[in-house]
RNA sequence: GCCGGCAUAGCUCAAAGGUAGAGCAACGGUUUUGUAAACCGUAGGUUGUAGGUUCGAUUCCUAUUGCCGGCUCCA
């Protein structure tokens, strides 16, 4: 068996098999749940019957057993069942209640074990499994596995079942690629946005307010500012209309837009005097009533309308993390009303606007299609029609996409674009999504051609998914070195000596800010040293410009520019123009260098 | 919501059944610097919250809140 990437997935299946082995014999109760490959290492999932859960102890404990087994040089062999019935009877025996479970579920797949052999040929460990596996033991390297965390998992991923014991853990081919794997997460935790956060003093979320509800700090809101502009002139641009609604609504507008029936329990509720009120977990309906205000005409379509949005959704407590998933948030909404024949071209234009926005940040995402779920509203024959216009806008474009059947929404389907953050999890943030069902419920209608009344076509999408989420991913997308664009503080003035310099200093940062340049002027009583660090390093600002007495002589400045070093020598207009024109063009790397 | 872990100064972390210490930041002073951390000093904490055990709890126990890693859910 060769040793690669592809064969890796083999390799780390097969070590989970040593991995329980080594928990079945430390704690012979531990039953057998299910122990897969994944993309990054493998888990194995146990069910330690007594209510037990795994400590820090066990797992370095379990380790050295998986080190210990590895000596032995054992041997994996395929063994077909060759009478199902009778191993699920051995498995019930046995009390591996889940391996029975699972084998009924396959009996008719012509299932196998997986043996793990000693030297002898006496079976050490059996594990109902379709392989496949490497040949030996002989192909793990002990110092290649390490095993990383333990959590709670449900059985079969319902969380109606019994929760079980998981051990997250990984393997490679040998100790170098494990080392660098494991530097890699080293390195992400740094770029996490929570700490990110805290040390660039970007955003916090306080207990007194609430989890899950975000706090922006100065520095995020110049950020947010600057993609704000962004979105709004982008979509003046590409024809949208840009509206505003309220942050609360009767329960009345939720009925009627099915929210109290299939969203409630995300919702928070106010009560006043006997009127309740609803605190808006999405901005459709109010989009709606703003269509209905007018009668359309098929020649006044597609109407685009969008809406910074902040919607508040009552999560779930785990769930709750950083600015990725939050209580409180606001989503550059839009709606598109349309008629069928317009479909296609709106959703080719809101692919292209997500495109366009995503290379800007130099982000890079998967594109999924979601399909017709089991329950759905509507008329199949639109739902057939909405896949094939999505298909088809794609297509066109011979986008690379993934096709999850069954997992649209109950309305219609969908187009997700998901970036991956830092650690490699990926986000859903951009999202287009077809709705037949509130057209129907607030009885929208325009009048075509013919002069009959009819129901428009209704798109959700966002570019951004919500302004938390995607500031949460920008973070750790330049581990908070943001583009001067998006800089909090551009340049910072350094004046050489205070005494000296101090009044060219203030007559640079002057000049500077009155070009609407963020700059500021650092005559704090520390070295020139100090500063030139802590601004480039410490606050990650773009440049620095030291100014002393060979620049008061040549009306210019000393550019250092953050992970570059020295940037040249340039007068103060010349700097003002070149960094001008670095902010104006949303240049995603510094432009200024020697 | 579920399983597990954590909670000490503004931040990052130590220590410990006899009420806690460092670095950075802050403040004061000295220094006025030519390209990624000058020096000296001062101040800063009911150890998340509420109970319990104990002569004594910040440490042990219980509850609670928040955060972290997952599961479920999701923009």
């Amino acid at each position: 068996m060769e040793k690669n990437n592809e064969t890796l997935r083999t390799l780390r299946h097969s070590v989970s098999h040593i991995m329980a082995q080594a928990v079945q014999n430390l704690f012979p109760q531990a039953k057998l749940a299910i122990g897969p490959a994944t993309d990054t290492g493998f888990y194995y999932d146990f069910d330690l019957t007594d209510g037990y859960a795994f400590t820090e102890d066990d797992i370095a404990k379990i380790e050295d057993e998986i080190k210990r087994i590895l000596k032995e040089n054992l041997t994996f062999e395929c063994y077909v069942i060759p009478d199902v019935d009778a191993q699920i009877a051995e498995f019930k025996a046995q009390g591996e209640i889940y391996k029975a479970e699972l084998l009924e579920e396959h009996r008719n797949d012509n299932p196998t074990l997986y043996l793990t052999k000693d030297k002898d040929g006496k079976v050490l460990f059996n594990d109902l499994c379709a392989g496949p596996h490497v040949p030996s033991t002989s192909y793990i390297k002990a110092n290649a596995i390490k095993l990383l965390k333990v959590a709670g998992a449900y059985w079969c991923g319902n969380e109606n079942n019994k929760m079980l014991q998981r051990i997250y853990a990984t393997a490679f081919w040998n100790k170098e690629d494990l080392q660098s794997y494991l530097t890699f997460l080293e390195e992400a935790e740094k770029r996490d946005h929570r700490k990110l956060g805290n040390a660039l003093d970007l955003f916090s979320v306080r207990e007194e307010v609430g989890g899950g509800l975000v706090l922006w700090h100065p520095n995020l809101a110049i950020v947010r500012e600057e993609i704000e502009n962004y979105w709004r002139s982008e979509h003046r641009k590409r024809g949208y209309v840009i509206v505003n609604t309220p942050h609360i609504a009767k329960s009345k507008l939720w009925e009627i837009s099915g929210h109290t029936g299939h969203y409630r329990e995300n919702m928070f509720f106010i009560n006043d005097d006997g009127e309740e009120y609803v605190l808006k977990p999405m901005n459709c309906p109010f989009h709606i009533l703003i269509y209905q205000a007018n009668r359309y005409s098929y020649r006044q379509l597609p109407l685009r309308m969008g809406e910074l949005g902040t919607v508040y959704r009552n999560e779930k407590s785990g769930a709750l993390a950083g600015l990725t998933r939050v209580k409180g948030f606001t989503q550059d909404d839009a709606h598109i009303f349309c008629t069928p024949e317009q479909m296609v071209d709106e959703i080719d234009a809101v692919i292209d606007f997500v495109s366009d926005t995503l290379k800007i940040f130099d982000m890079s995402f998967e594109v999924e299609l979601s399909t017709r779920p089991e329950s759905f509203v509507g008329e199949i024959s639109n739902w057939d029609k909405a896949e094939a216009g999505l298909k088809e806008a794609l297509d066109n474009r011979k986008m690379k996409y993934e096709i999850n059947e069954g997992d649209g929404a109950f309305y219609g389907p969908k187009i997700d674009f998901k970036i991956q953050d830092a650690l490699g999890r990926t986000w859903q943030c951009a999202t287009i999504q077809l709705d037949f069902n509130l057209p129907l419920r607030f009885d929208l209608k325009y009048q075509d051609k013919d002069g009959v009344l009819k129901t428009p076509v209704m798109l959700h999408r966002v570019i951004f998914g919500s302004m938390e989420r995607f500031h949460g991913i920008l973070i750790e997308h330049y581990a908070g070195a943001f583009p001067t664009w998006l800089a909090p503080t551009q340049a910072v003035v350094v004046p050489i000596s205070n005494e000296k310099h101090a009044d060219y200093a203030e007559k640079v940062y002057k000049k500077l800010r009155d070009a609407g340049i963020r700059v500021q002027l650092d005559d704090r009583s520390e070295s020139m040293n100090y500063k030139i660090r802590e601004n480039l390093q410490d606050k990650k600002t773009p440049y620095v410009l030291v100014v002393g007495d060979k620049e008061i002589e040549a009306n210019s400045v000393a550019v250092r520019a953050r992970g570059i070093g020295p940037a040249g020598v340039l007068t103060v207009d010349d700097f003002t123009e070149k960094i001008t024109e670095e902010i104006k063009s949303r240049a995603a790397n510094l432009t200024i260098k020697e």
